[in-house]
RNA sequence: GGUGGGAUGGCCGAGCGGUUUAAGGCAGCGGUCUUGAAAACCGCCAGGGGCGCAAGUCCCUCGUGAGUUCGAAUCUCACUCCCACCGCCA
């Protein structure tokens, strides 16, 4: 969330910058909330201050064995006007708590302002897409005749957007999965974690799933209990050091998980139907930065170069896309994707967002640092990227690798797992 | 799932209705001493909020939420989490 203290002072700000990323921001219902806080604490706190007063001279009273009946009295009735004050206040807090986390974090202000897809800027590309002497197929066609995803047994076990990945494919997955964490722990400097698939609501909140992609329904519930699948491990992964007050020798940290993420898509139902592109639960490496307010927009560079690393190793041609203003996420001040060539579908497929969410999260989530041991703390800049989300990443392997025969080409890092060139 | 024990500042740990403005210790930071270090000694060491240009001042927080009381870390109730044992279990 923004800081209550930035929105007073510049209330235009706030609202130009959630119009920018055509999100809701009700700054007026909060700032009024916020008069009233105030106006109520101050007079609370001064009666308060009275109680307390007349409190002690109460014990010293009866102490010295002399009546205090009188200034019972006045400190049972200041308690009264006290409690209707505090709870007023109770009902407020939680008001303006709400309406703050609903205020999406600010764009950065080198991100492109626009209006849709088509305003995203061009950053650079790696690679060039491959020519074919036959026509490429798409990767359900060549999963299928390898038999290395089954579709129909996915919706059969759970239902439609599951999928099974089967002999060399569940192999391929694997073999994905560590080749990515070895890349961004042996050569990038993170530090790997495997954490819980299941988050409670504080969770949520501090990466700020909560409440706005909880209620639209993106996330899955579990019944019975106030846990979430979670929909990417930057969700446990940011939430580790919730609550923390961390040394500066501590900064930065570097994570690396592989867990699998769960979306219920609800809004997306129609898109991306045949295929794995769009699934419910699918696997990803995922690495997140906490790091110091003043080395955020440098870290998310070396952050997206990790990510880009996977795709030059495994030979995948792709582009970089900064996102425009209206094409971000709700927490993102700035967020590059990287867009992997799929020549069977004939398009680029995003396989990370990389995001600097500056002290967004980390405000939420009580993630801060103390620059000297005495220092005041202050909240750290916290930023995540995919490195990289596997089914697409699949996606290019098959698509980009196909032969002519139906075989698919490796790309040569995975080679050794498979004690073969091909699949 | 059952039973019992516990939750106090970075850590340990007093505290059981009013000089607690939370003792004391450890760790940390600053200083004295020392060639330097150690030891010893002195000092500083939680977070949040209101008002104020500032100096400052006041309020809140002893797991969380209610309650009793003039007054709650301290008493009552509920909940959460942790630990131990039992049951079940990969």
């Amino acid at each position: 969330m923004l800081d209550l203290k930035f929105v007073r002072e510049n209330p235009e700000a706030v609202r130009r910058g959630a119009a920018l990323k055509k999100q809701e921001a009700d700054v007026d219902g909060l700032l009024a909330l916020d008069a009233e806080r105030r106006q109520i604490t101050t007079r609370a706190d001064e009666l308060k201050q009275e109680r307390n007063a007349l409190s002690e001279e109460v014990g010293r009273r009866l102490r010295a064995k002399e009546n205090a009946d009188d200034l019972k009295q006045r400190v049972r009735n200041l308690g009264d006007e006290i409690k209707k004050l505090d709870e007023r206040l109770a009902a407020i807090e939680p008001q303006m708590r709400d309406r703050l986390l609903r205020i999406p974090n600010l764009p950065h202000e080198s991100v492109p302002v626009g209006e849709s897809e088509a305003d995203n800027r061009f950053v650079r590309e790696w690679g060039a897409k491959p020519n074919f002497d036959f026509e490429p197929k798409p990767h359900w066609e060549i999963a299928e005749h390898l038999g290395i995803i089954n579709f129909e047994q996915g919706a059969k076990v759970t239902g439609s957007g599951f999928i099974v990945y089967s002999g060399a494919g569940a192999r391929l997955q694997r073999a994905l999965i560590n080749f990515m964490l070895d890349l961004h722990t042996t050569r990038h400097g993170y530090r790997e974690v495997y954490p819980p698939f299941l988050v409670n609501v504080e969770s949520m909140t501090g990466t700020g799933q909560y409440p706005k992609f909880v209620e639209t329904d993106g996330a899955y519930k579990v019944e019975g209990d106030e846990l979430y699948l979670i929909p990417t491990a930057e969700v446990p992964v940011t939430n580790l050091r919730r609550d923390e007050i961390l040394g500066d020798p501590e900064l930065p940290l570097y994570y690396a998980a592989y867990t699998p993420c769960f979306r219920r898509e609800a809004g997306a139902a129609g898109r991306d139907t045949r295929g794995i592109t769009r699934v419910h639960q699918f696997d990803k490496v995922e690495l997140v930065k906490i790091v110091r307010p003043e080395d955020s927009y440098a870290e998310l560079e070396t952050l997206l170069q990790n990510a880009e690393a996977v795709l030059q190793a495994l030979g995948l041609h792709y582009r970089v896309m900064e996102m425009c203003t209206a094409e971000m996420g709700f927490s993102n001040a700035k967020q590059y994707d990287i867009e992997v060539w799929a020549p069977g579908m004939g398009r680029y497929l995003e396989v990370s967002s990389c995001s600097n969410f500056t002290d967004y999260q980390a405000r939420r989530a009580g993630i801060r640092f103390r620059r000297e041991p005495k220092a005041k703390p202050e909240f750290v800049h916290t930023l995540n990227g995919s490195g990289l989300a596997l089914p697409r990443t699949m996606i290019a392997i098959l698509e980009n690798g196909q032969q002519a025969d139906g075989s698919v080409r490796l790309p040569e890092p995975l080679q050794a797992v498979f004690g073969r060139e091909t699949l």
